[in-house]
RNA sequence: GGCGCGAUAGCAAAGCGGUUAUGCACCGGAUUGCAAAUCCGUGUAGGUCGGUUCGACUCCGGCUCGCGCCUCCA
């Protein structure tokens, strides 16, 4: 029986899908003017675990995650590279596919773009409009009328008496109120025109808020399972789309609200506004990208994430235990999960508790642990097979053991590290163990350790 | 100012009203030519002050400190 922490009523409840057997799951994703940083990482880590398990309990799951094209940054950005909207957003799409791959997160079943969905948008502006919730404002723009919406401010806690008194400077003049937001905006004369559509209300484009709104009920209908995104998105992005969604249809838009905690640096909220951000890539150059997907599940998905090397570090030595755990069964040879035994009771009682990773994990290593003792060869296969469902311990043993740091792996030559070894295992035959020494600290001092088994001298990285 | 979250051993991080979390690091021992890996053993953790209770890290309240949202942000 599975328990989600839903942020809408803030706390746990038990997962009853609308459509028995099947969950529908909408995800924002990126705003695509940039490569992706570790923020985006932990989204895209969290949510495909969320996937992965719902489907390992076997639900059907439909799995959109939208990609934001279009809004003021990305038209800053083509302009200043002095391209085409498309050509840029392409160009990201494209990285951050590359960046998710290597997280092991699998593509979800959607990835709707903004930009081919303009109709979607623009016919729910109109619904609004009839219902009386959308007004044009001075400038021209399509506004929503906040507090016309009697749910405002539910999913965040907030009173709109509240928003109103703690609010701060830069108030539009040509709305009716500070808190109201855009839905269509104006076009105007200095920006290009691809960043342009037609409408009912003039050429202009789309608001962001109106996106999500639009795109989830395309692909999932005005009423699905689950809503997730990062937590800074729960105000006034989420608010905004409940208010959207469902002052048009006038039901139920959502029924778990999911939200991922921040990643941190120095104590500080990973982003871009802070510039404290390391993208996925950097990290990728110092760290296996498996490391840095077990360093996300390591911690609960709402608690925040201390990002730095030494975790990182601390990390890929865990990962290293768990790997060593299970050499003597290949990827191919991993067997079906047996829940009814102890661990796969463990694992799953951990995963049905609001996504537990940090427990499941727990269970993980004290299967090593027993594993590890020999008694019985095939915990090895199980650790394996519930590693799996994590997206985790995916390769051969050695494969990960000998990967360099990350993508820009120096040259390093195999063939050399086998001929010293050999020279090496002879030096030991012939109990020359000085010069065995010598052999074993010089590839050390390359970062490459030996480790004499009964079956012969296999090598890692460091 | 409003709303919310958190404070766990050297570091990281969970569950739990009473019985070993887990990982990393450290220290003994086993194993090894020596190592590595692995196994065995070793930790009187729970910000602070009160309350509830036979018993609280776990529930309640005050305080202190940290963080987040209220502005684009995963």
């Amino acid at each position: 029986m599975l328990t989600i922490y839903n942020s809408f009523s803030r706390s746990k409840e038990v997962f009853r899908p609308i459509k028995p057997g099947h969950v529908g799951m909408y995800v924002c994703g990126m705003t695509v003017y940039d490569y992706c940083h570790l923020g985006h990482a932990r989204v895209m880590v969290v949510f495909d675990m969320v996937a992965r398990w719902l489907r390992a309990s076997g639900y059907a799951v439909r799995y959109v995650r939208n990609i934001t094209d279009i809004d003021d940054k990305i038209i800053r950005r083509a302009r200043e590279s002095n391209e085409p909207i498309r050509a840029l957003t392409d160009r990201f799409i494209a990285a951050m596919h590359e960046d998710a791959d290597a997280l092991g997160v699998h593509r979800p079943d959607f990835e709707p773009r903004a930009t081919d969905c303009v109709v979607d948008m623009q016919s729910l502006i109109l619904a609004l409009e009839n219902k009386g919730l959308a007004y044009i404002a001075a400038n021209g723009d399509v506004c929503y009328a906040v507090r016309r919406f009697p749910g405002y401010g539910r999913l965040s806690g907030k009173s709109v008496d509240e928003l109103r008194a703690g609010e701060r400077v830069g108030v539009v003049a040509d709305k009716n109120d500070p808190l109201d937001f855009v839905l269509w905006k104006q076009a105007r004369d200095d920006e290009p025109e691809d960043a342009k559509w037609d409408s009912p209300w003039g050429r202009g484009r789309p608001g962001w808020h109106i996106e999500c709104s639009a795109m989830s009920s395309r692909l999932l209908g005005g009423h699905f399972d689950i809503h997730g995104g990062g937590q800074d998105l729960q105000f006034p992005h989420h608010e905004n789309e409940i208010a959207q969604s469902e002052g048009a249809s006038g039901s139920r838009f959502v029924n778990y609200w999911m939200h991922n905690g921040f990643v941190r640096v120095d104590d500080e909220k990973m982003s871009k506004s802070l510039g404290n951000f390391t993208t996925i890539r950097d990290v990728l150059g110092k760290y296996d990208p498996e490391v840095v997907r077990f360093f996300i599940l390591r911690t609960h998905y709402r608690s925040p994430l201390a990002y730095s090397d030494v975790h990182l570090d601390d990390a890929r030595q865990a990962l290293t235990r768990l790997y060593n755990a299970v050499r003597t069964v290949t990827v191919r040879e991993t067997p079906e999960i047996d829940w009814s035994s102890n661990w796969g009771e463990r694992f799953r009682a951990a995963m049905d508790e609001d996504f537990n990773t940090v427990e499941a994990l727990a269970v993980l290593f004290d299967l090593a642990n027993e594993a590890n003792r020999g008694g019985d060869t095939a915990l090895v296969g199980q650790l394996r097979a519930l590693a799996r469902v994590l997206g985790l311990l995916g390769r051969e043993t050695d494969a990960f053991l000998r990967a360099g740091a990350g993508r820009e792996d120096s040259g390093l030559d195999v063939a050399a590290i086998e001929t010293r070894i050999a020279a090496r295992v002879a030096a030991r035959k012939a109990r020359n163990f000085a010069e065995a020494d010598r052999l074993r600290a010089e590839l050390l001092a390359e970062g490459i350790v030996l480790e004499d088994g009964a079956d012969g001298t296999g090598w890692r990285r460091v």
